[in-house]
RNA sequence: GCGCCCGUAGCUCAGCCGGAUAGAGCAACGGAUUUCUAAUCCGUGGGUCGGGUGUUCGAGUCACCCCGGGCGCGCCA
């Protein structure tokens, strides 16, 4: 029952650290109580409704019982609702249908949880039961070649995940595998040697050098005396020549800054940038131990590892080290992971790279596994982003769409609309604006995506005001900043005590601390259910490394906002509805901003 | 040839370990503005879930086969 621990998990609250439960947990632990007193063991699981018809939780148990026990699941649902404590929590439940439960929650338990919340730093979101050590393996650029577009889901997706893990207890170390070592590296020496414009590098080194490197590939893919030159020159660079190790740190350092530039427009960081060329010198002492241990053996004159047990690897060998006596990405793989376990103690790795390489994971994982090495490893793929035309996102010439570029259209695009809609904005306020909606319109519409399918990449789409966009999100966080601007001083009558709202500490004198909000409308109630769901979802997305789970949260919490919004009245409204209601704008913005942040997505408090 | 991924509304996509009458957004059409940002909200129409067989109380979801698209398959990464 894989994930069970998530869906309807029963804590047990730490000593001294009281953990919230969720109104899942809460009914999950009453659920497996009921059916104890029912003399049922437990079983099926309790999720959130299908159906708002159906209220607001669902419990398939008396039909899972009722199949392993040959009994009709309607009269098994009967006993345990008889069996059910509903104290306050919920109204009393129903059997419906084939023989499901269902539960509804009573305002006054939401407006009570809404508050828990409220004064919960952590916004109800438990940690982990069991912390891991994460190496998360995300973003690896080439050195010598500009990211492109394609590198963006490995770095949004790995940073989103990062954030989340971290969120929830976890040690994570974001490991940045610079692509610096390898057979390009002859072309890019030659190529530089041979054709290198000075003036050009000086102005914008990185695509002189990729200019370079693009030529000389040409050259050589036509011309042997080119091709046997650039293999010298990879060959000097590997036996530690002087000049080409210089012009080698050279290209490095330059490609680098292009990686920071494009790192700090996205707001990703990294612990540690291990790239391929940190291993060389393990590289040897991986082969010769495979092969002393017999994991690898030596087959055309090429040490390679058989799978011949694994029908699916049968035919698909790895090749650790060339006829030429040569290692490849294979050997520095093997080498990552003996660094990553045995001295950065991971006992997880996430590779967040895309779908082509499922093969060289599975065996790179084998050979891992071989070694005794007991780590999770997983390989986090993805699909690819596609132009309008469904092919391959490329520029208009054919070429690869720097992500530069691309970022920084976003923010030009974003600037645009800022401009149309909102004129009166300082120059200041503008420019960064543009910078979070244009960089968290390119992070959402990916993030937005189960990360398996290939999207077609839309400026329109993903900029527009509605719908499933980063800037709706962000627009209804500024909706409720612009609330709190207007509300000001009236704001602090609020009854709720030692609440932190739009920034400012409540004090009331000596009216009593509210415990509980007081919910009537149905948007309100809507609204805060929403509210304490944050707790059940964010650890849902590390289940299956979805990230689009959050998104698709958000965005309905956005939705009941603006609902709300149009329905309830705030500042206008009379207490206690306006403190209630403004305590749920508050946690609105706390919730958006909070679960934004996950995905790696700033908030403007104007827009 | 073998392996992996994808196929859901006109378009772009959700739908996690099988759960009730399959959902959003966009586009289309019809409404709402003395207002805390209409940058919004409310409503309507729209589907043999690529096709088939099977597993069972129950299949978009699982198994097998077929069709269509993408990717990968010893010395590139």
């Amino acid at each position: 029952m894989k994930g069970r621990d998530t869906r309807c998990a029963v804590r047990t609250p730490q000593r001294g650290v009281p953990t919230m439960e969720t109104f899942q947990s809460l009914l999950a632990k009453k659920l497996s109580d009921s059916l104890a007193s029912a003399g049922f063991s437990d079983a099926g699981e309790l999720t959130p409704a299908t159906d708002p018809r159906f209220g607001d939780y669902q419990t398939n148990a008396a039909l899972v019982l009722g199949k392993q026990r040959s009994e009709k699941p309607r009269i098994i649902a009967e006993k345990i609702v008889a069996h059910f404590d509903v104290n306050h929590l919920c109204e009393p439940p129903v059997v419906a249908g084939a023989g499901f439960i269902n539960f509804t929650l009573r305002p006054d338990a939401i407006g009570k949880k809404t508050v828990e919340v409220l004064r919960d730093e952590r916004l109800g979101i438990a940690e982990a039961t069991s912390k891991k050590h994460i190496v998360i393996d995300f973003g690896s650029p080439n050195v010598a070649k500009p990211m492109h577009v394609g590198h963006v889901r490995s770095i949004v997706l790995g940073d989103a995940l990062a954030r989340v893990a971290e969120f929830l207890g976890h040690e994570v170390i974001r490991d940045n595998h610079i692509g610096d070592w390898g057979t390009q590296f002859g072309m890019v020496i030659y190529g530089w040697k041979n054709l290198l414009d000075q003036r050009a590098l000086q102005r914008n080194p990185l695509a002189e050098i990729v200019r370079v490197y693009k030529e000389t590939n040409e050259r050589a893919a036509s011309d042997p005396q080119v091709r046997e030159a650039c293999r010298q020159e990879l060959v000097k660079l590997q036996a530690g020549d002087k000049e080409n190790t210089d012009i080698w740190n050279e290209c490095v350092a330059f490609s680098m800054q292009d990686f920071d530039h494009v790192y700090e427009l996205l707001g990703v960081r990294y612990d540690i940038q291990c790239g391929e060329s940190f291993y060389n010198d393990r590289l040897a002492g991986v082969v010769e131990r495979l092969l002393k241990s017999g994991i690898a053996e030596v087959s055309e004159g090429a040490v390679v590892v058989f799978f011949r047990d694994i029908p699916e690897l049968a035919d698909r060998p790895c090749i650790i080290r060339k006829r030429d006596g040569g290692f490849n990405y294979a050997t520095t793989d093997i080498a990552t992971i003996d660094y990553r376990v045995n001295d950065l103690k991971a006992d997880t790795v996430w590779y967040v790279v895309g779908a082509p390489q499922i093969l060289h994971f599975k065996q790179i994982f084998e050979i891992a596994r071989r070694q005794g090495y007991k780590a999770d490893f997983r390989h986090i793929t993805f699909g690819s982003i596609l132009g309008e035309d469904r092919k391959l996102m490329k520029t208009r010439s054919g070429g690869n769409v720097p992500l530069r570029n691309l970022l920084e259209e976003a923010c030009r695009r974003a600037r645009k609309i800022i401009e149309e809609k909102n004129p009166d904005l300082s120059e200041e306020e503008k420019i960064g604006i543009a910078q979070k909606i244009g960089i968290g319109a390119v992070k959402y519409g990916d993030l937005s995506q189960y990360r398996m399918t290939d999207y077609v990449f839309s400026w329109e789409k993903m900029l527009s005001l509605q719908g499933n966009t980063a800037p709706y999100l962000q627009n209804a966080y500024v909706r409720v900043r612009s609330i709190f601007r207007k509300a000001g001083e009236s704001a602090v009558a609020t009854p709720l005590r030692g609440v932190d709202i739009g920034g400012q500490q409540i004090e009331t004198g000596r009216r009593p601390v509210a415990t509980a909000l007081s919910l009537e409308d149905s948007a309100e109630i809507n609204l805060a259910k929403r509210l304490c769901q944050f707790a059940e979802i964010v650890p849902q997305v590390l289940n299956d490394f979805r990230p689009n789970i959050l998104a698709n949260y958000l965005f309905e919490l956005a939705n009941g906002f603006h609902t709300f919004y149009e329905a309830c009245p705030v500042l206008k409204s009379e207490e206690p509805a306006r403190s209630s209601r403004l305590a749920i704008c508050h946690l609105t913005a706390r919730v958006l901003q909070r679960g934004l942040d996950f995905l790696g997505i700033k908030v403007p408090e104007k827009m």
